[in-house]
DNA sequence: ACCGCAATAT
DNA sequence: CATATTGCGG
């Protein structure tokens, strides 16, 4: 007994800060994204075989299923959860496995005198199950990993749920990326009619990564010639940080939402406005 | 089952 | 404005 109606109230987590990036590496110094991560002298010299070429998506897979199964998903695929305190490392071996159902996470809540006159209810994302996630803020710096995974994979094989698994980032889910590569795609299209290149000021995020020319493709005849050299990608990615938001050409207000979740149309990237244009797609008549 | 895209809603 | 969501066809 003891039915409780919870109504699902979105609070406002403004002070969850935690240091995401400032252990990691940057994002331009890691992600060579497009290179194998081990020179053939080095593997030779190691007895490193080639035969670890288990396609870029198993491995991730693999990664991103261990670290899930750590959280104590339970095989759920993607659980929205907290990341791991900073202090503490992460090892690529599953071999834990916990047999205790329940697992408590520490909830640490930092009490602060706010006095709700208007609903306000509790909101625990820390735990494993988040009915409802925030939405989800496209950084450059998360757009960016999108991009090279897009370019790596080429855009023949640039689907969905391939792009999710191979970035690797917590949390994010299938449609996430299908609606980001929606307009990625638009966005190519559109640019594409212009002159090779001067992304006009339209561009403002986009503009600023650089387009892949891998969007021809690579594999389609079995055999190729010299090309192949993918890099598996066993890199997991942080949960998108907070801040960051004083890109290089996006003149908005400058306030940082100290959280995932935006009310506000204004952060992430843009992309070229299409002028509700007529140009002329593809089709010709 | 999944992808791709348009329309639509938030 | 940026995303999410949905609907429909392939």
């Amino acid at each position: 007994m003891g039915e409780e109606a919870k109504i699902t109230d979105y609070s406002r987590d403004s002070e969850r800060v935690t240091e995401w990036e400032i252990g990691l590496p940057t994002d331009n110094d890691i992600t060579p994204l497009s290179q194998p991560l081990i020179p053939p002298e080095l593997a030779s010299a190691f007895s490193i075989s080639p035969e670890s070429y288990r396609t870029l998506v198993e491995v991730n897979r693999a990664s991103n299923d261990t670290i899930s199964a750590i959280r104590g998903g339970g095989g759920g695929s993607q659980a929205f959860s907290t990341v791991v305190e900073p202090d503490e490392e992460e090892e690529e071996e599953p071999d834990r496995e916990n047999g205790s159902g329940t697992e408590s996470r520490k909830l640490r809540r930092l009490d602060s005198a706010e006095d709700a006159d208007s609903v306000m209810l509790n909101n625990d994302d820390s735990s494993a199950r988040a009915l409802k996630r925030p939405r989800l803020v496209w950084t450059p710096q998360l757009h960016k990993r999108f991009v090279d995974v897009v370019a790596h994979l080429g855009i023949q094989n640039a689907v969905p749920k391939t792009i999710m698994q191979l970035m690797n980032v917590e949390g994010l889910t299938r449609e996430n990326v299908a609606s980001h590569l929606q307009k990625y795609r638009l966005y190519l299209k559109r640019m594409q009619g212009f002159s090779d290149n001067a992304p006009s000021s339209t561009d403002q995020l986009f503009a600023s990564t650089p387009v892949p020319q891998s969007l021809q493709d690579s594999s389609a005849g079995g055999c190729d010639g010299g090309s192949a050299g993918h890099a598996p990608i066993p890199m997991p990615y942080p949960p998108p940080p907070p801040h960051m938001m004083g890109m290089f050409g996006i003149p908005h207000h400058g306030f940082s939402n100290g959280g995932f979740q935006q009310r506000d149309w204004s952060s992430g990237f843009s992309y070229p406005q299409p002028h509700t244009n007529g140009l002329t797609p593809s089709g010709d008549k």
